[in-house]
DNA sequence: TTTATTTAGGATAAATTTGTCCGAAATAAG
DNA sequence: CTTATTTCGGACAAATTTATCCTAAATAAA
C-alpha cells in the first residue's frame, strides 16, 4: 500500500510528535531505534519532511527533530503521505491508462475511484495529534 | 496501488475474457497491442496466470490464450490480483510492523484495516464477467 | 515430414526503490 | 577557539521491479 519510505516517514513523524508534545527534541539515532527503521534511509526521509515543512530540524549538539506543538493537530496523515510518496497515489487510473475518467472509464474505474476516495478521506481526516496521543498513552505502538 | 505487472495482468485477462465470450483465442501479440503493454513482460505475466489456472494457453499456430467461458463469472478480480501480486497486499500492517493486530495495534491499524477490507471486498465481489461485458459493449476501454 | 507459428522459460538488462557511507556544514558547550 | 555532536547532502551500492532477448518446445497445416 505505502512505500517503505512512507512507512518509515509516518512512524518517525508520529514518534517526533509524541516527544514534541512533551517539549522534547529527538535525534535521528533515537528515532530510528524507537521506530525500527534503517538509520541512514530514515535520515533521507526526515530531510525531505523537513524541507516540506512538516517537521523542524536543528543541527549540532542538542540538535534533532521536533514539530511545533501548535501544528500537530493541523498536520494530517495525508500531508505526510503526500510529502513522501507524492500525489500520484491519489491520482491516475487504477489500470495505468492515460485516458480514463467518468466519461471514458477503464473497466475498474468506478470501483477503484470509490476505494481510493475512501483512502484519501481517511488520510485527510486523520490528524497527527490523534495518532501521537494514541501512542503516548500506550494504546498503540511502533516497535517490531 | 497495483503493481505494473498487476495492471497488465488485469487488462490482459479482461481482454482475453471478451474474446473468449466470442469463442475466440488471442495471441500474446494481439493482447499486448490491444492492452498497450510491453510484449515480453506481458508474456511472463500471462505465463504465471496460466500456471495459476486463471487462463488457458495453447502453443503452435492458431495457439494463444483463452478462458473457459463457464469460468468467466466465477473468476473475481481478487483472483487475478492475488495470482500476480500475492496476498501480501491484503495482509500485514500498514506501517510494516511485524507485531500488529487489534490487541496490539499500530497507530493506523483500525483505519487502515477498514480501507483494506473495503478493497478486498470490492475485488472479491467484482467478477471478470462484468468487467469483460462492460468492455465488450463499449462502456469501458483499455487502450491509452 | 517439413515448415511456420506460437507459448515456455532462462538469461540478462534497465529502472526504480531501498539502503549505506562519508565528508561538509552548523552549532552548542567547554 | 576548539571540540564534540548532529543534520545535510552527494555518491554509491544492493534489492526489487520492470522489461528485453533468444532458444526450446509444442503444434497446426501443407
Amino acid at each position: 500500500m505505502f512505500s517503505k519510505a512512507c512507512e518509515y516517514g509516518i512512524k518517525a513523524t508520529i514518534y517526533i510528535a509524541v516527544k514534541s508534545m512533551h517539549q522534547e527534541r529527538v535525534s535521528l539515532k533515537e528515532i530510528a531505534e524507537e521506530v525500527n527503521s534503517p538509520v541512514a534511509f530514515t535520515a533521507k526521509i526526515l530531510q525531505s519532511l523537513a524541507k516540506s515543512g512538516i517537521i523542524d530540524s536543528h543541527k549540532g549538539p542538542t540538535g534533532g527533530f521536533q514539530i511545533e506543538e501548535s501544528n500537530i493537530d493541523a498536520i494530517k496523515l495525508y500531508d505526510i503521505v503526500n510529502a513522501i510518496d507524492g500525489e500520484k497515489i491519489f491520482v491516475g487510473c487504477g489500470l495505468g491508462l492515460e485516458q480514463c475518467d467518468a466519461s471514458q472509464p477503464c473497466p475498474v474505474h468506478d470501483k477503484f475511484v470509490g476505494i481510493r476516495d475512501n483512502l484519501k478521506i481517511m488520510l485527510q481526516n486523520t490528524s497527527l495529534y490523534e495518532l501521537a496521543t494514541g501512542l503516548d498513552i500506550g494504546l498503540t505502538h511502533l516497535k517490531r
